[in-house]
DNA sequence: TATGAATGAGTGTTCATTCAT
DNA sequence: GATGAATGAACACTCATTCAT
């Protein structure tokens, strides 16, 4: 996790579109094993297979039946006990966080890169909107957990803000610094925007989530 | 909210006239204006007022739990049995329209009325889409039906679009031609995106749907 | 229905016959009318006429659905409202019996004809037997509540056994006397036999409830 | 029920076997007969224990209120939960047959060894009928089901009618040829009708189905 | 530590029966 | 008397979560 700012950002870019193919074996990981010293005795080998066996059938359930997809469901195609996934996760935020962790660390770490490298703040806003975007277009049903109040979803949702507002806080200011957008909205109201513009998208051939996006962001820009 | 007041009040009559047309008995007419001597074959005063008070409570469960709320939960807080409901609402899609229906008929026939009376159809867009917003951001759960994919929602789709896909694409139409925007969009996506902003939006005091909207609208502007 | 004895018994037969083709307005009629003195002040005309539509409707529902069709579709059928059925027939077995009245006692009253009539007493039990068979078989249900121990059928089986024990009894008592059958079988059981016999015949085509209670009574013989 | 101790008890070793064979995964083996060293993958303790108790729950319910009975008061006589019903039999038919498929396996290998045994065919078809029912008349929801026409029932049917009739026939035919019985009626019809001559037999002190039956096998002879 | 059996609250829906109009 | 609106008990079935093994 620490390597991935050595990966140039249209890796990032490239994930994401492959994400949108064909996302699921997504590897996620959890945040123990990047701590400090590597050589330290891992957890047992059963324990982290299983725990990616959990990660990798969830998210194909996720794809399937959505964040909400019934916890059996999961635990067999793990090939576990429902039990071993209250083990590793007790609530089912935990699962999802851990599930996208690598994408939404992916996406927020883009941010920056995408303001160093684009010409301008506005476009860098776009274009990093478009990565969250394509995240959330391709995780059923992530979008509506995410302007859920159920109190299940607390931690998802302290996890996403906590990552992703700072990011999308920075684009914003450079732009409006750079006077190209309005100061009207803040990052968390704009993420929350483009997230409700993400649900059901994968439902309805109709409606293009990306188009509608686009002219949110369009419509920041000063006259 | 107050521009609401934009729309003439006789609206309102013409309203429960068309009400009676597409209804299914339901119509949950109130007493007001169907005046004294009416011939038509008038209900059961108390089955009447029932029914009112279904369509209240349902309307406030609605908004607390979404068009899910559980049926037995409607009837408790309209402090009838469960029969009631199925008596006056066979299908959980007759209750749904039923309690939105003056709204939604009140907002399509405001649409003509704002293009006759705003300055440019692009403000008559603005504020019928205003009007829409004011509408489902009152209505937490609407917003949810109304991209769900569940078979029992499919009349409850077929009469919002058959009802403001129309309208929505007359004021558009009338902008673009006007030069005004661009014609990127067609009705239905517009009202996905709005709808899809509005979810939420009671919630969350940190989010104002109304905001978003407007940029959504603005990002319509040719430059 | 004190007229009925004038009425030879080959009516009788014919008239059961004629119930298997084209039963369901079988004329039902209650006792009360029948009373002692045809010029004193009859009920209500209107709630005569319910009374016979009421029966009527009740007769067809037995048909399609059996003696435990539901009280609204009756109501229903019959044109009146529910609570009339109840004013009418405070219990379901009041109905019922009110239904079957005329058939019951027709066959109640056909015993001693029979008796008089064949060549044997074994015959007439034959024939008497056959008539009850044929009277149950088409009625969908009636044999299943004419066993059901749920106390709303108490009156029912009172009815039943009160009018046709006696008679069967006298002719098991011919039967026997004449040395044709054995002294095994009390009234009451071999109705109950033959009432069992009955049941869902009218479901199954492979099963011929006739040729097995032929078998049963052949079985009465003395060898 | 005394008549059974004529079946050898080995006959119940075969019994769990063929169990077995066509068994859903619920065959309620009790640990009795599966002695210590069996390689098969046991299930736990207490699973297996509560299915017993499911079962036994069950068989009770089922002569209380019927095969009909509500599962929840299943669930409540066996002291679990019904979620646990619905884990051991799926389906209402599939606690049905493993309630009764001991029984009838018994009854259906019973028929042979009769046939053997006996002085005449026919008295080895009037001693197996005996056994049927012996069985059905403690099994008073049984006889019901057998001629119900709800769907829910169908594999209930056609588990029975697989097992018993093949074995009826056998007798049948074997008396017919010895000349003893008529050859008026096929086993499927014989099997309905005694079963239908035990519905309510356990209700009834005045109803004893086991002299019906031996009437109706003995309206069978030839004269 | 892993398993999966058990639990039981929650939900939609039907229908006999009562009773206000 | 007649009506039919209202009631609510009853039932099947699902699934998140706990805990004995």
């Amino acid at each position: 996790m620490n390597k991935r700012n050595a990966v140039p950002l249209r890796r990032y870019g490239t994930w994401f579109r492959l994400t949108r193919v064909s996302d699921g074996g997504n590897g996620a990981v959890t945040d123990t094993e990047s701590g400090s010293a590597q050589p330290a005795p891992q957890k047992r080998a059963d324990a982290r297979r299983n725990q990616q066996r959990l990660l990798d059938a969830a998210a194909a359930a996720f794809i399937t039946s959505g964040v909400d997809a019934p916890v059996r469901d999961i635990a067999t195609k793990a090939g576990v006990g429902v039990g071993t996934i209250y083990r590793h996760f007790p609530t089912r935020a935990d699962l999802i966080v851990a599930v996208y962790r690598h994408q939404v660390e992916a996406c927020a770490e883009a941010g920056p890169t995408l303001l160093a490298e684009s010409s301008t703040p506005h476009t860098a806003l776009a274009r990093w909107i478009d990565l969250f975007v394509d995240f959330l277009v391709t995780k059923h049903g992530l979008a509506e957990a995410l302007q859920s109040d159920d109190a299940a979803f607390e931690n998802l949702h302290a996890y996403f803000l906590d990552r992703l507002v700072p990011v999308c806080a920075q684009l914003l200011d450079a732009a409006a610094t750079a006077g190209e957008i309005v100061r009207d909205l803040d990052a968390y109201e704009l993420l929350r925007g483009v997230g409700n513009l993400c649900i059901g998208a994968g439902n309805d051939s109709r409606y293009d989530a990306r188009r509608l996006v686009a002219l949110l962001i369009a419509g920041l820009r000063l006259r």
